[in-house]
RNA sequence: CGCGGGAUGGAGCAGUCCGGUAGCUCGUCAGGCUCAUAACCUGAAGGUCGUUGGUUCAAAUCCAACUCCCGCAACCA
């Protein structure tokens, strides 16, 4: 049994880089935290959902200028295909931000502020190998040689001496609170990524430069305009700006710090040092989980225009429905890790699973239901079978899914469902109903009537995974809209009162139909 | 000594933190059922859990060393 939790919640995505359109990463991570949203507030939680787009920095104003354009211009084009394709896919979130908005500009020079009268900015000069691509500076230690004996950064990029004037950030003096912090069982998750993070700060933290001088695509540095932040600066305050942040908004008091951000697994480092980092600095509580997921691989390779198999997310959505599409990523990849699809993984999971396990189930049995009972309900004594699979059933939503749910154990938790599932299409096929029709018609119904409430509990569980679909099983239920949240599946009376209200079940129409293999994918696969 | 991830029946994975009969999906084979979306149910075959050594009554799981694979330029979570 779940318990009703009140309790406010407040998820972020990290915000998109809008220098190219969405891909399946973004799509991964959207469609992840949304499932955690929804799941939150069928658990009866006041959510709050924030994604968006982080669209300073030199290059966006690089790429603009090359086509000529304003970089304003170019953000504003790319940050709708994001915005776009979180529609596309179902993602509910509550502010959509974008980082050139006025409030978000005026958030982060308040944290600016905060974290100079703490005394932690100053302004020093800065010289050293900088890498345009990126955005950082090398030690001369760290570089590399090139073919031609030039000098490379350590990812290979090309380095430039160069000495800027800039505001540095008093990282030295946060190690050890924020030893204390990523020690901090929970904060930072999976525990793999800690141990790698607890070495980095052990190794020394070093003054962070936060200003840039060199470009002037970003947010103005309160008292110094000719400097804009660093983009990581401006970037991470996009959790507050949604808040309110500076005033002392409701939105603060209740939804700060953060429960979760939800991140990839390459800015770990961003969102667990410097983001708490600042936030100690500014007077403010460090986020109080971390969650650091893993990439999607294309057939077990990276995506990558050279490859030339970046896949449109909104493609997939397309040829095989967001539900679909939504489900196979929560159910396929251990949250965590790396993970791989493909069409044929897409088709063959979302086959055995959704429309042969779940959606056939709810098939066959609202179809006898229609037609042997003329689709009417009435109350039945369940014998201890019946009580049984109910019992198994219940506890699989209501116990096993949101506990691993709550633990962002996505795949396991929908594992525990399947076997709820399985557990149904062998109950049906014991107690045979097509058979009872004709030697025990009676018994026929209670069997029915046992599925048909199996149905409801797990057609509610899996509302967050695939919403759109389970709503439309929840409707041909006839389960009201507003009794579909996990405490609903605690009352005993759901089944009684749609008896009472004479609900009948019509002609079902199936949940999730058999997905085909796209034929350019079929060669695809063949090739 | 750059960093990180991985190696588990034919394929893809879980389990490894907190040692104790090796689990899931797909595929294969055999059988059952016929309500249902050519779907459902049962059973079977198939694994020295990368290698070597160590700790232990007991290791896929802990320790050490080693081998191989994959990311770390670009678009990029």
């Amino acid at each position: 049994m779940v318990e009703t939790d009140s309790a406010p919640f407040y998820i972020t995505t990290a915000i998109s880089y809008p220098n190219g359109r969405p891909h399946i990463g973004h799509a991964y991570e959207a469609i992840a935290a949304d499932v955690i949203a929804r799941f939150q507030r069928l658990r009866g939680r006041e959510v709050r959902f924030q994604t968006g787009t982080d669209e300073h920095g030199l290059k966006m104003a690089r790429k603009a200028a090359e086509q000529g354009r304003t970089a304003r211009d170019l953000a504003d084009e790319m940050s709708f295909y994001f915005r776009e394709m979180c529609d596309a896919l179902d993602v509910s979130y509550d502010r959509f931000i974008r980082t050139v908005e006025d409030d978000h500009h005026r958030a982060s020079q308040a944290i600016w502020q905060r974290m100079e009268a703490a005394g932690d900015l100053y302004l020093d000069r800065y010289e050293g190998w900088y890498s345009v691509r990126d955005e950082a500076y090398y030690d001369e230690s760290e570089l590399v040689e090139g073919e031609g004996g030039e000098k490379l950064s350590p990812q290979g990029t090309p380095v430039e001496w160069t000495v800027e004037e800039s505001w540095f950030f008093r990282l030295s003096r946060y190690e050890q609170p924020l030893l204390d912090l990523l020690r901090t069982p929970g904060f930072l998750e999976p525990a793999s990524r800690r141990n790698e993070m607890i070495a980095f700060v052990e190794q020394g933290l070093r003054d962070l430069s936060v200003s840039r001088t060199s470009f002037d695509w970003g947010v103005k540095v309160p008292g110094s305009n000719d400097h804009v932040m660093y983009v990581w600066v401006d970037a991470l305050t996009n959790y507050l700006t949604g808040l309110g942040f500076p005033d002392d908004s409701e939105d603060m008091r209740k939804y700060w710090p953060a429960d979760l951000h939800l991140i990839g697994k390459d800015i770990v480092r961003f969102h667990t040092i410097y983001w708490p980092a600042f936030l100690m600095s500014a007077d403010l509580p460090a986020p109080k989980k971390v969650f650091g997921h893993g990439f999607l691989l294309n057939r077990g390779q990276k995506e990558s225009k050279s490859l030339g198999n970046v896949t449109d997310p909104l493609d997939l959505a397309d040829a095989f429905g967001v539900d679909p599409l939504r489900y196979f990523l929560l159910r396929e990849v251990a949250f965590g890790q790396d993970g791989s699809y493909s069409p044929e993984a897409i088709v063959t999971r979302a086959n055995a699973e959704l429309a042969n396990s779940f959606g056939n189930l709810a098939q066959r049995t609202l179809s006898m239901i229609a037609k042997n009972m003329d689709g009417h309900l009435e109350a039945f004594d369940p014998a201890e079978t019946d009580r049984q699979l109910l019992s198994q059933v219940g506890d699989a939503c209501s116990r096993e899914l949101p506990e691993a749910f709550e633990a962002l154990s996505f795949s396991a938790g929908i594992e525990a469902w399947l076997r709820a599932i399985y557990a149904c299409n062998q109950y049906v096929d014991e107690q045979a109903p097509w058979a009872l029709k004709k030697t025990d018609p009676e018994r026929m119904k209670v069997v029915l009537q046992t599925l048909f409430m199996a149905l409801r509990d797990l057609a509610v569980a899996i509302q967050p995974v695939v919403p759109t679909r389970a709503a439309s099983l929840l409707d041909q239920l006839g389960v009201p809209a507003d009794q579909r949240s996990f405490a609903h599946l605690a009352d005993p009376d759901w089944y009684q009162r749609l008896v009472l209200a004479g609900f009948t079940v019509g002609k079902p129409t199936p949940i999730f139909p058999r997905l085909e293999l796209p034929e350019a994918a079929e060669a695809e696969g063949a090739a």
